[in-house]
DNA sequence: TCGGCAAAATGGTTTTACCTTTATCTAATC
DNA sequence: GATTAGATAAAGGTAAAACCATTTTGCCGA
């Protein structure tokens, strides 16, 4: 925990640019960037920022709420506001994504293809540079899918395990949040589906294809290993979302 | 525009779950997402539309912040409250990935690869599916750079929007989203550098390289032209801002 | 020592009022 | 008759005070 107690806040200049709370959320971003505040820090009170800031309180809640919306901060009531922690791999808010794919009709094959961009993109980096504790948990992913070939919803677990890993492996943090904020809504549109057993083991054994091609450092082979794997399993979903037209209510392939 | 007269809106029930503002967050998304709010639609005025919904005034402004903190909504004083307006290509604001960048200190070495991936990977479809047009607009910016080699803010221009007309020559608004995301807080650094016009000559030269290849739909050739441009342009800029020290002032690689 | 209860802290919501900006309409002037 | 300036209304932005709901904390008693 970083100490609050001294002087880090500063009034707002009445004299500012833009509108109050625009001035309190770029005063908050400051002291993020300049690293006043980090990652598990717990703001003053409401009631206090809002008298250090120099504002009234629901311009300074209207600023915390922005930034709560972009995944930056974190209210809990009766506990306090917090700067979001960083357990595990950061990531960034899938929603945005969701809204703007709604607004523009973006349709899944779009979203397919940017998926295979990404994961491409991340396996191929995984084959330079995985540790050899990465090779172990993907082992054990891979183990974990064929012990579940009968269970859909813990087999997808392990998949998206499997993916996590893949993108942990790559050592770029910015294309792992990217490629899990697509991954995302196309794990949550699969969530609804249930996949036949057949599919299930064709799809394990395309997961050992990356596995081995990360492992023997083939950056090419990881890359054509994970472009066909999510080939195939973008045609399966399909075939299964036309197989059961219930899925999707429009049937015209927008996102849900 | 839509006609928004109707009882599009429904009443907020009091035994929801979660928050208050978070009820209303979704159900303006709910709305967004069943198409009743589509891009340029005007919202109702807050004081009407809280009484619409069942909730204050405050409540609602704070649902409507949330959606505005992630480009959805966009509130103009004594205006109204529009949905975004999607003319052009669809941009995800880059402030998250910006705070996210501060928060977990991302070098600027993992943003320029993340940016290379995503430009292979649209420049290889580009070289699919680019269209005459595209082509056309790729020649001109091309022509843009070398009559501004004396100019570099205007060549910043030209640079920008080659690789934008590149992204949008994808057919992937997904993929051009996200790269421009991750592209706009790269040209942000660059804006506060200034390019030689050695490096400037260098640079058109490798556009017309990635240009060449695309024409030629040849989507390897696109994919390794970009590469290599990239690559030498965050070289280029690697060492500029060795020269001049005192542009990054922790001067430790990361984000500014 | 442990468990439960109460009090304090803290964010969430509502109400009311007023300010600032924007848009629109009207009327006067050129 | 067209244009412009001013008034008016509409709409979002800010502020203050009060109360509610939840969480945390610590005290007190069994």
């Amino acid at each position: 925990m970083t100490d609050l107690s001294g002087d880090i806040f500063k009034t707002i200049d009445p004299d500012r640019t833009g509108t109050t709370s625009e001035e309190v959320i770029s005063q908050l971003r400051e002291m993020i960037h300049r690293g006043e505040l980090r990652p598990g820090d717990r703001l003053p009170p409401e009631r206090d920022l809002a008298k250090l800031l120099g504002v009234s309180r629901p311009t300074l809640r209207a600023g915390i709420r922005s930034l709560a919306a972009v995944g930056v901060l974190r209210s809990r009531q009766g506990a306090g506001t917090f700067v979001v922690k960083a357990d595990g791999p950061p990531s960034l808010d899938s929603s945005p994504l969701r809204l703007m794919a709604s607004l523009h009709g973006f349709t899944s094959g779009e979203m397919f293809e940017a998926r295979q961009s990404l994961e491409m993109a991340v396996a191929g980096l995984a084959a330079e540079r995985a540790t050899s504790e990465h090779m172990a948990t993907l082992s054990e992913e891979i183990a974990g899918m064929y012990a579940s070939l009968d269970d859909p919803e813990q087999f997808l677990v392990h998949d998206m395990r499997f993916h996590q890993t893949v993108a942990a492996a790559s050592g770029n943090r910015i294309l792992t949040s990217l490629m899990n904020m697509v991954a995302t809504i196309l794990f949550d549109v699969r969530r609804k589906t249930v996949n036949r057993a057949k599919d299930l083991k064709e799809s394990a054994e395309m997961h050992r294809q990356v596995y081995r091609a990360v492992r023997a450092r083939d950056k090419e082979a990881a890359q054509n290993a994970m472009r066909d794997h999510l080939m195939r399993a973008q045609k399966a979903q399909e075939s299964e979302e036309m197989d059961d037209s219930a899925v999707v209510a429009a049937g015209d392939g927008s996102i849900s």
